[in-house]
RNA sequence: GGGGAUGUAGCUCAGUUGGGAGAGCGCCGCGUUCGCAUCGCGGAGGCCACGGGUUCAAGUCCCGUCAUCUCCA
């Protein structure tokens, strides 16, 4: 039902406010009613593995809603970045086409959590739209679920909205759920009509929805209310200032404008805002996709997250091209990117070299594979036709894009087979599909979703007692609470045991329950058991996380800033580091490096550890990785003045403690990623006492001294090799003299060829080779066969001259006739064949077959 | 996670039912030239990714591992 409406002014609104204008004003709107302003958490979810990247506000509050966590604050407010490109919403292709669809995007968002409700939501909503943002009240209307009255007589009453203008729609529009279990609750939505000027779909837009999260459904779909009901809401920035902004498309506002403008800057032609502009739109969103992905750590890849950052790339490098675009182009577009947005989101701003660095490598990466497979379509086009199968393959296996595929058979004049590429494309699809429903039923067998977090207590103690609380069916044992530190932020779990029963491994799920994997009968649940830490073990594993952090802080101040932590793994005898780096660093980099830590080691830092809040931490300097959970406690870890880290792990009380480290290896692991291997304390020792071990080994099989065993083995060597020479020198010539005698035996053959046959005292194959290209040319015109006994084996080798075979030779035949009485087989072609066998003592007949063989192809 | 492809000289690559490891570029030396480019001659440089297996014989066939590329999720 739509509402007539007067149409006063086409100028529509009011005051003309810029992207970064809205979003402010509405952080503010929110912050002056007791809401905590929560920077925007990254794209990438932090652990959360069934969620490709953050695609709304609440990702980062999903555990607050569900009850798992927390939060010191019960308002918060939000400028959310969020992406969708692939998944449920398969949205790549109509990005650019349609005024709205974007791959990237900022979500504006005010968040309930068991405090205020409807009541509250519904008239700040309203008063926020009409009074900040200025939109005219007679050109808005609400949306409520068919159920809701409450919320439907807020409308009425409190905001005084004529009901008239209060539509009631069904559970697709207007109820929301998280999943199929868990927190769920009707939603309403604010639309706001554009006027006649816009048609169909375009002129009523719905501008900020509002969810009312209140009931909690159980797997048996029964739903319950929640004691403390709450909300989340969510307004995409893009489409509010288009409509603030009275422009018919989101590409039209100045938080793409810009954006577009540096596009029209490298393809030397203007942008146009119609169908013609499409390419550009297309190039401009990916091009903030691609940013801001980077900036959260996303590197192009061929899986996951950075398989989606590829595509979306290389997606925008065809666009280009097309545009005729010189040069790397989405390398050139991450400033007009950083300008538009940096100042909301400082994490691209500050990285905006490195970002434009990885993704120029990508699109020279991209520029090889694209060469390459047109050089393989060429090949395909030359050698026949292009079926569907073919064109599939060169995508599938070669990664040349369809759209290439597609134009160069245009030009050829080609008929491009699609249904063929589309059934090999879809097989391609029910293969993975299929794969990825036995992981789901991995998933689903899990029971520990309704378990509350373990107490972690081994920051401070390594045994205790504890109360089983389950076991679950692989038999992990679940306490209430633990000093056994779970695996994570790439430190191992600890060992130990639970009343005896040794605990080979501890893990612990995102959602933080903890599983001790016992190698033993597990306590039966409700028993009361005292955990014991291998106190050891945990001990080496502190050192060498401390020293982790000493090497990361070491590897910043040689290397720059670019380089951070890309994942690390923290074990008892080893210690491995993952970082980013735009170049592999020198030797002497290394050695810096190895020193720089070796010498905080020495100065003895204390190390501290105090609990607080993201945002002190940050304000200290703490050093945050990507993905970090920005709940509100975190632990920050101080060593002195030296290094200062976000960590959950253990650590020594005092550098000192570290010994020793010993880096063992730097190897790159992936496009601007490398790999260090470090060792610390007795892991030294053990490594220093291994190289000894090798050197006196290698001494003692010298038969020299630890000191000199490189003047040694230099010394061995080059000897060696001088009798290698001298011992091929006297073999040739001995081989020589045995070449002349069987020649002077030299049978006749026929019309002027000879054969000569022969068992000689040759060391293997390649020596028969030499003697019998030497014995082919003596001969001018003839055959040659031979046969050597070396190691209890039987090597033979027929030989002719070309002008042979013509006549009925075949070395490979006579060979094989002879090769059949030693017990082995063999051939070869027609002028050179070879064979062997197990039998030497009967090498003499072998030989006399082998050339009645001969005599028989020419008729003898 | 599941498919496909590739891995041979410093680089780019060829190598046929399994039977002499090659080309081009680069490098070193000599020659041509006033000198350079070019050209000619000569030379060095290879556990044919790694580990098993089949075979008389494996760069080549089979299995596994690793690395890189690529598609699907």
């Amino acid at each position: 039902m739509r509402v007539a409406a007067p149409w006063p002014s086409e100028g529509g609104t009011a005051a003309m406010m810029s992207g970064a204008e809205i979003r402010e004003s509405f952080l503010s709107f929110f912050e002056a009613r007791g809401h905590r302003r929560v920077p925007s958490s990254p794209l990438v979810p932090a652990d959360d593995p069934t969620l490709l990247f953050t695609n709304a506000g609440m990702v980062q509050f999903k555990d607050v809603f569900t009850g798992r966590a927390r939060l010191p604050y019960a308002r918060a407010v939000t400028s959310q970045k969020c992406m969708r490109a692939g998944g449920k919403h398969n949205d790549l292709e109509s990005v650019g086409r349609t005024p709205r669809h974007h791959t990237f995007f900022e979500m504006l968002g005010n968040f309930s959590f068991g405090d205020y409700f409807k009541e509250a939501a519904i008239p700040w909503a309203w008063e926020f739209v009409t009074r900040d943002l200025g939109l005219p009240a007679d050109r808005l209307k609400a949306t409520v679920f068919r159920d809701d009255d409450e919320a439907a007589a807020i409308w009425h009453r409190a905001v005084g909205l004529p009901e008239s203008r209060i539509e009631r729609l069904g559970e697709a529009d207007n109820f929301w759920a998280m999943g199929d279990t868990g927190p769920c609750g009707p939603c309403s939505e604010l639309h706001y009509d554009r006027g006649p000027a816009f048609r169909g779909e375009d002129r009523w837009l719905e501008l900020w929805n509002l969810v009312f999260m209140q009931f909690e459904r159980s797997a048996d779909g029964r739903m319950t209310p929640l004691p403390r009901p709450s909300i989340d809401t969510g307004m995409g920035l893009e489409r509010v200032a288009s409509v603030i902004q009275d422009v018919p498309s989101n590409y039209d506002t100045d938080l793409f404008l810009p954006v577009l403008q540096a596009v029209a800057t490298l393809a030397r032609q203007p942008y146009d805002p119609g169908p013609a502009g499409f390419p550009y739109r297309v190039i401009a969103d990916h091009a903030r996709a691609c940013t801001f992905l980077v900036g959260d750590g996303v590197r192009p890849g061929n899986e996951g997250r950075g398989y989606v950052l590829r595509r979306i790339a290389r997606r925008a490098m065809r666009y280009g091209h097309a545009l005729g675009v010189a040069g790397p182009l989405l390398a050139q577009l991450v400033p007009a990117v950083t300008e538009t947005l940096g100042g909301a989101y400082p994490e691209v701003a500050e990285q905006g070299e490195a970002i434009a660095a990885i993704l120029r490598a990508e699109e020279e990466r991209f520029a090889v594979t694209l060469s390459d497979g047109l050089a393989r379509l060429e090949r395909a086009l030359a050698s026949g036709g292009l079926d569907g199968q073919t064109a599939f393959r060169l995508y599938d296996t070669y990664g040349l894009p369809v759209d290439v595929i597609e134009d160069v058979a245009a030009e050829r004049g080609l008929p491009f087979d699609r249904t063929g590429f589309e059934a090999a494309l879809d097989q391609q699809r029910q293969r993975a599909r299929a794969d990825r429903r036995r992981r789901q039923i991995r998933y689903a067998a899990t029971e520990l979703a309704d378990l509350p977090a373990t107490e972690f207590v081994g920051y401070k103690r390594l045994e205790g007692p504890a109360r089983v609380l389950t076991v679950t069916a692989e038999g992990d044992v679940i306490l209430d609470r633990t000093p056994f530190y779970g695996e994570g932020g790439g430190q191992v779990g600890d060992t130990g045991s639970l009343n005896g029963v040794h605990v080979v491994d501890t893990r612990k799920t995102p959602r933080g329950v903890f599983l001790h994997r016992v190698d033993g009968p597990a306590p039966e649940p409700g028993r009361r058991v005292k955990a014991v830490v291998d106190a050891p073990r945990r001990r080496a594993i502190a050192r060498n996380h401390s020293a982790t952090h000493l090497l990361h802080r070491a590897l910043r101040e040689v290397l720059g800033g670019e380089a951070h932590q890309a994942g690390s793994l923290v074990a008892p005898d080893r210690l491995r580091f993952d970082y980013t780096a735009p170049k592999a660093p020198s030797p002497s980099d290394l050695e810096k490096v190895e020193s720089l830590v070796n010498e905080h080691i020495l100065a003895a830092l204390p190390v501290s550890t105090v609990e607080t809040g993201l945002d002190e931490a940050r304000a200290m300097g703490a050093m945050a990785l990507f993905g970090e959970k920005y709940g509100e406690r975190v632990r920050v870890v101080r060593m002195g003045d030296w290094s200062l880290e976000l960590c959950g792990g253990t650590h020594v009380g005092n550098t000192a403690e570290i010994g020793l480290f010993k880096l063992l290896s730097d190897t790159g692991i992936g496009s601007g990623v490398r790999r260090v291997e470090a060792v610390t304390a007795f892991g030294v020792l053990h490594y220093l006492a291994a190289r000894d071990r090798l050197i006196e080994e290698a001494a003692s099989a010298l038969k020299s001294q630890p000191d000199a065993v490189a003047a040694r083995a230099r010394e061995l060597v080059a000897d060696l090799a001088a009798r290698d020479k001298e011992l091929t020198r006297l073999a040739a010539r001995e081989q020589h003299a045995t070449g002349q005698q069987l020649l002077e035996r030299a049978q006749p053959l026929r019309d002027g060829a000879r054969l000569v046959v022969g068992q000689v005292p040759a060391a293997d194959m390649d020596a028969l080779r030499h003697l019998a290209d030497q014995l082919r040319q003596g001969l001018g015109s003839g055959a040659v066969l031979l046969g050597a006994a070396v190691d209890g084996r039987v090597l033979l080798l027929c030989a002719l001259t070309p002008d042979l075979p013509p006549h009925g030779l075949h070395a490979g035949k006579a060979v094989a006739a002879a090769a059949a009485l030693v017990g082995g087989g063999g051939g070869g072609r027609p002028d050179m064949a070879q064979a062997g066998g197990r039998d030497p003592s009967r090498l003499a007949e072998a030989l006399d077959a082998g050339t009645r063989a001969l005599r028989e192809q020419v008729g003898q």
